[in-house]
DNA sequence: GGACAGGTGCGGT
DNA sequence: ACCGCACCTGTC
C-alpha cells in the first residue's frame, strides 16, 4: 500500500489494505461517526475525516494532524505480508475471515484513552460503551468546537462516584474511582518499558482490569501483537473450530502459542468474522 | 416482565 | 488454583 502525506491530508492508494469500515467496526475503537458518506474518527484531542473513493481505489484522510494519523492508522505496516503469513496456517475459517475483512488494520491508539475505554467495556456492548464515552468526554473533556476531547487524567480524577454513576457507568463507576486513585502513583506510560508479562501483571492491579481488558490494552494501547483477547465471541469461535474449552485464559494462551506475534491480527479478523456471522443469523430469525 | 450483554471481583472450596 | 455468583443499565 502506498500513501502520500500533505499539509492537511493523507491519500491512500489501495483499499485492499485500508477499509475504514473494517477498521472502525471491529471493536478496537469507540469514538467515530458516519456523516454524509464520510467517517469521522476522534483520538484524544484530534480528529480526522475519512472518505473512500472505491472506483479510484483510494481513500483520503483530511486532518490538521497528518503525522499523528499516519502513525495512528499504522500506515507503514504492510498488511499484505501479515495476511500472507496468517494464511500459511491453512485454517479455512481464518482465511475466510481475512478475505471478508481484508481492509482491517489495528490502530495505534493513545494508551490512556484505550485503558479507560476498555475499563468501561466489561460485561458491556459496543453501542453502550460508545454512549458512555461520549457523555464522559462531554463532561470531562476539553471542548474542541465540533467535538469534545477524551478526558485527561487530571480532569477525570476530579470525578466523583456519583458523577460516574450519572453518566451510566453502573458498577463500573467504582472501577473508575478506585483505578484513578491507584493511578495517582503508577503511570501507564512507565509500563511501556516492562516486559509484556509484567505489563499484564501491572495492568491487572488496577481495579476492574481482568485478563481480557488487560489483553485489549496490551494490543490496542501498547501494540503488543502477542496478545489474544478472549471474550464470549472468541470462546464461541474456539469451541466451534478448535476444541471444547470453557476456560478463557486457557483459550487465549493456546491461541497465542499458535499464532505468536500474529495473535492480535488473527484475533481481529476472527472476532469480526464470528460476530458478523452471528448478527446475520439473528437477523434471519 | 425477564433475559441478556464483547467481564470482573469476591467469597466459597 | 478453580469454580459459581452478583452486578448497573439499556435493549429486545
Amino acid at each position: 500500500m502506498r500513501y502520500i502525506k500533505e499539509d492537511n491530508k493523507i491519500i491512500i492508494y489501495g483499499l485492499e489494505e485500508f477499509n475504514i469500515e473494517h477498521i472502525l467496526l471491529c471493536g478496537q475503537v469507540f469514538r467515530f461517526t458516519f456523516i454524509d458518506n464520510k467517517w469521522i474518527v476522534y483520538s484524544v484531542d484530534k480528529m480526522a475525516v475519512i472518505e473512500e473513493f472505491k472506483e479510484e481505489n483510494k481513500a483520503v484522510i483530511t486532518t490538521e494532524n497528518p503525522d499523528y494519523f499516519v502513525d495512528y492508522f499504522d500506515l507503514n505496516t504492510s498488511y499484505t505480508l501479515i495476511k500472507e503469513n496468517l494464511k500459511k496456517f491453512n485454517l479455512k475459517f481464518l482465511n475466510d475471515a481475512i478475505d471478508s475483512f481484508y481492509g482491517l488494520r489495528i490502530l495505534k491508539q493513545d494508551i490512556f484513552e484505550v485503558f479507560f475505554s476498555f475499563l468501561i467495556s466489561s460485561n458491556n456492548n459496543i453501542k453502550k460503551i460508545q454512549k458512555i464515552i461520549e457523555r464522559l468526554s462531554k463532561k470531562f473533556g476539553e471542548n474542541k468546537g465540533s467535538f469534545y476531547a477524551f478526558p485527561t487524567f487530571n480532569s477525570l480524577r476530579t470525578g466523583t462516584q456519583q458523577q460516574f454513576l450519572d453518566l451510566g457507568l453502573g458498577y463500573r463507576a467504582d472501577y473508575f474511582v478506585k483505578t484513578l486513585k491507584i493511578m495517582e502513583k503508577n503511570s501507564l506510560q512507565n509500563l511501556r518499558l516492562l516486559s509484556s508479562q509484567n505489563i499484564k501483571k501491572e495492568l491487572m492491579k488496577y481495579y476492574g482490569v481482568g485478563e481480557k481488558v488487560a489483553d485489549c490494552v496490551m494490543l490496542f494501547g501498547y501494540n503488543l501483537s502477542q496478545s489474544f483477547p478472549c471474550d464470549v465471541w472468541i470462546e464461541k469461535m474456539y469451541n466451534e473450530y478448535f476444541e471444547k474449552e470453557t476456560n478463557r485464559s486457557v483459550i487465549s494462551k493456546n491461541l497465542v502459542n499458535l499464532f505468536g506475534n500474529l495473535s492480535g491480527y488473527a484475533q481481529q479478523y476472527l472476532f469480526f468474522h464470528i460476530r458478523t456471522i452471528q448478527s446475520q443469523k439473528s437477523k434471519q430469525i
